[in-house]
DNA sequence: ACAGGGCATTAGGTTAGCCTAATTATCAGA
DNA sequence: TCTGATAATTAGGCTAACCTAATGCCCTGT
């Protein structure tokens, strides 16, 4: 027998770890740069020799570069799959949301489970359903099923300039009493926000929303709520 | 410090497996008697002694009785497990078919994945939108919330009496190119069959159905075609 | 140049869930 | 009653994912 050229192996498909693993690298390395150890066991809630590990057997397989002691960065291939969970747990949490009357709150846990174990077909379904919805219940753009991404650069409500006109785009999707207290004070996305005032040392902002009403917001939500400028500005 | 008792350990959530050979001791043992090794073997796709460990491991925690060389029964508690398993996977079928526009021969190997990711809450919701189904695409009934499962007592298109007149009640979900095929035949739950004939020698059955046409059934698929009387008889 | 502190990795161990091979129990037929 | 076939269990091993404790690397400040 000769040596034959291995064609590419049937890889098994990903365990759910292996694709939780490989979205948190997604997400610590969207501004460039690596993903520490420490930080994807935070996100994870691992101890950090779970992650040595796990980055070892990734890197064997080709999902992620791992220079040691430094961090991790995603190879196309594994760049490929993360793209492909996140579209699955964004387009779970839109037809949750939508079709099944979930509170914007409850949905990312939900989704977090699920996207495991939906299929390619059941997602495009619910994609169609929902009429191919480009963002998700919090904003966050929803990554095609061909793997691209929109990538726009926000600026928090906390650095916003003083005087200036933003639209609330985005909100950190992961704690619900966080998410119904935004609903309550109407910081959905989409809302326009003039700000007019902030407090110094990391004090509280104060906006004004299209109906002429207030809100002020403390430095730590505030940093959370992702803004692009007015249209018109 | 005195000998505390032990408040009912918060038992941890059961793992993907352990819901499945539930399921399975469930629908073996549904007409009385015991599961054995070999059938639940057969059932999961998995080597005889993965069952023997399984099944000591389930009787520790009181999810079944297990009959050394016998073969085991659910407990009161397995028994409750295996219905909710039972109710999700059945609003799952449903409400793919009925919302999603699933072919009746796909949903199953869907739910048979997404019965353990979903919460309580999503098949609630989903039971809601679909108008609490009784019964799943392939005729089974839907266990309540409650746990209440109906039994009824249904009769082969292969053993069906020639000359009596049957409803076609449920068909096996198993195997998504069977299903379409009766699709096809317009096979499907709550069509009315008259038996016309049966040749010798596990023979094949013939069926008039209510628009007159006649379908020539063998006895491979009559035995999985279930069926009650109808109405009038 | 080097001492620490902090982070990462290695070492070693656990549990769930599977496997194959070897052993043992059960039951039917001679 | 014995004997063989069949089915079940035990023995022993493997991998994925986790853990804690021990060790090693790297950088920064003196
Ligand atoms: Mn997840
Ligand atoms: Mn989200
Ligand atoms: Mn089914
Ligand atoms: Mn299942």
């Amino acid at each position: 027998m000769s040596a034959a050229i291995r064609s590419p192996q049937p890889s098994p498909p990903l365990t759910r770890s292996v694709e939780d693993y490989l979205k948190s690298v997604f997400h610590l390395t969207s501004q460039g740069g690596f993903a520490t150890t420490s930080d994807i066991a935070e996100m994870l809630e691992v101890a950090p020799p779970s992650v040595s590990g796990m980055m070892k057997r990734l890197s064997e397989t080709g999902l992620i570069e791992h220079v040691p002691y430094r961090g991790v960065q995603l190879t196309p291939q594994g760049r490929r799959a993360a793209l492909q969970m996140i579209r699955r747990h964004r387009i779970l949490e839109s037809y949750l949301t939508s079709k099944l009357g979930f509170d914007w709150g409850d949905v990312h846990v939900e989704a977090e489970r699920l996207e495991h174990a939906v299929s390619e077909k059941l997602i495009e379904r619910m994609a169609d359903a929902l009429g191919e919805p480009r963002y998700d219940p919090h904003g966050a753009p929803i990554p095609t099923a061909a793997g691209e991404i929109e990538e726009a650069e926000l600026v928090s409500l906390a650095a916003a300039e003083v005087g200036h006109t933003v639209v609330l785009q985005e909100v950190s999707d992961e704690h619900p009493a966080r998410l119904r207290y935004l609903a309550e004070q109407g910081l959905r996305p989409g809302v326009q926000l003039t700000v007019i005032d902030r407090q110094p040392f990391n004090g509280p902002t104060t906006a004004r929303l299209g109906d002429g009403t207030t809100r002020v917001v403390g430095q730590e939500l505030a940093l959370l709520l992702l803004c692009r400028p007015a249209d018109g500005e």
